[in-house]
DNA sequence: CGCTTTTGACCGGCGC
DNA sequence: GCGCCGGTCAAAAGCG
């Protein structure tokens, strides 16, 4: 399972200017950010934001979410699920590599034998998610009435209890645009400075009314044409009607995770983990209906040996069916 | 005009 | 207690 936890699908994906569509807010038009963050990078604290999702315990593979158990399959999907927080998952202390810039990208331990530790300090089981801290502002907004999210953890939060984390998501894409276009409606309400690089961290919720989820979107600083997206809960409505026209509404989680997913986790593949998937494109191309629309252009980054890999997949899970071309796994690393 | 983004302030948690 | 940090708020500005 820790294995798991690094590997991280990764999708090329490059986006073309001339064809800016109906992208939802700024997108790679601040691209790069210009802004006074401090570049003093130090080694020994490489992209801590990365290592923090990925030691996250509250990751799991999207093959857990899949198959409901951990790990019997050594395949993985593009990046981490999390549910609820596992006390017993495994920390991976160790940093890890990102190599960029080849087209590849390999996160692993620094010392493979010994990389795996056990830890239950971060993120046990009550999480430790402080969302909720409008308890001590004096102003309240219509928005603060509906949200029930919040009023939990406002009221049920007691000393010395923590919020509980919500089921996250994190995963990479090589794209030039930093929010990339899922399906949903999202409204950036904060943007943070992010220790040790250069690229801010943005912060998303979803506008439908009354839906949990939140998103945070950054750059890896190794490597700034990696965009890394970490959802965070599950979205309780459908894709908005609004955008069932294009693309991205073509491939409602709906559609696609009601025979895919156990039960609860409907709603939970994000579409930009859908919308990057190269076998999705093409089919989106073949359905005409997003592909004006569709400016992405997007390679796996799978060799011959994975790709035989994925074949072997297909054929372990046939009831994987057509969803088999729009989420490809990822496999576990070559022995060399 | 309504919605979104920007951005500085603020908060709680945490380490020292 | 203090300072740092990640996350959030909300007024103001921007935009269609």
């Amino acid at each position: 399972m820790s294995e798991e936890f690094r590997q991280f699908y990764y999708h090329q994906h490059t986006f073309h200017h001339d064809d800016d569509h109906r992208r939802t807010n700024t997108g790679a038009t601040t691209f790069p950010y210009s802004g006074s963050h401090s570049s003093n990078f130090d080694s020994s604290s490489v992209h801590s934001n990365i290592n923090q999702m990925i030691d996250d315990p509250s990751y799991l593979s999207f093959s857990e979410i899949l198959h409901g158990s951990s790990s019997e399959h050594n395949n993985v999907l593009s990046g981490a699920f999390g549910l609820s927080p596992n006390p017993s998952s495994s920390v991976v202390k160790e940093e890890k590599k990102l190599v960029g810039g080849g087209g590849e990208i390999n996160i692993n331990p620094a010392t493979p034998n010994s990389s795996i530790s056990s830890s239950s300090t971060e993120a046990g089981p009550t999480g430790d998610e402080h969302s909720s801290k409008k308890d001590s502002r004096m102003k309240e907004t219509a928005e603060d009435e509906e949200d029930n999210t919040k009023k939990e953890g406002k009221v049920g939060k007691k000393k010395g209890e923590k919020k509980q984390r919500e089921p996250r998501f994190a995963f990479m894409t090589k794209s030039e645009v930093d929010h990339l276009e899922d399906g949903y409606r999202w409204r950036k309400y904060g943007q943070k400075a992010v220790k040790n690089s250069p690229y801010p961290r943005s912060y998303y919720r979803c506008t439908t009314q009354k839906c949990p989820v939140k998103k945070r979107v950054e750059r890896s600083f190794q490597d700034p044409s990696i965009v890394i997206t970490t959802y965070e809960g599950q979205h309780n409505h459908h894709v908005p009607s609004t955008l069932r026209g294009n693309v991205a509404g073509m491939f409602a989680p709906s559609l696609l995770t009601s025979s895919l997913l156990p039960e609860g986790q409907s709603n939970f593949v994000p579409q930009e983990l859908l919308l990057q998937m190269p076998h999705l494109y093409s089919y989106a191309g073949a359905g005409g209906g997003g592909g004006a629309s569709n400016a992405y252009h997007q390679q796996t980054l799978l060799n011959n040996s994975q790709q035989q890999q994925q074949q072997q997949f297909h054929h372990q899970f046939p009831d994987y069916g057509l969803l088999q071309d729009i989420i490809p796994p990822v496999f576990p690393k070559q022995e060399p």
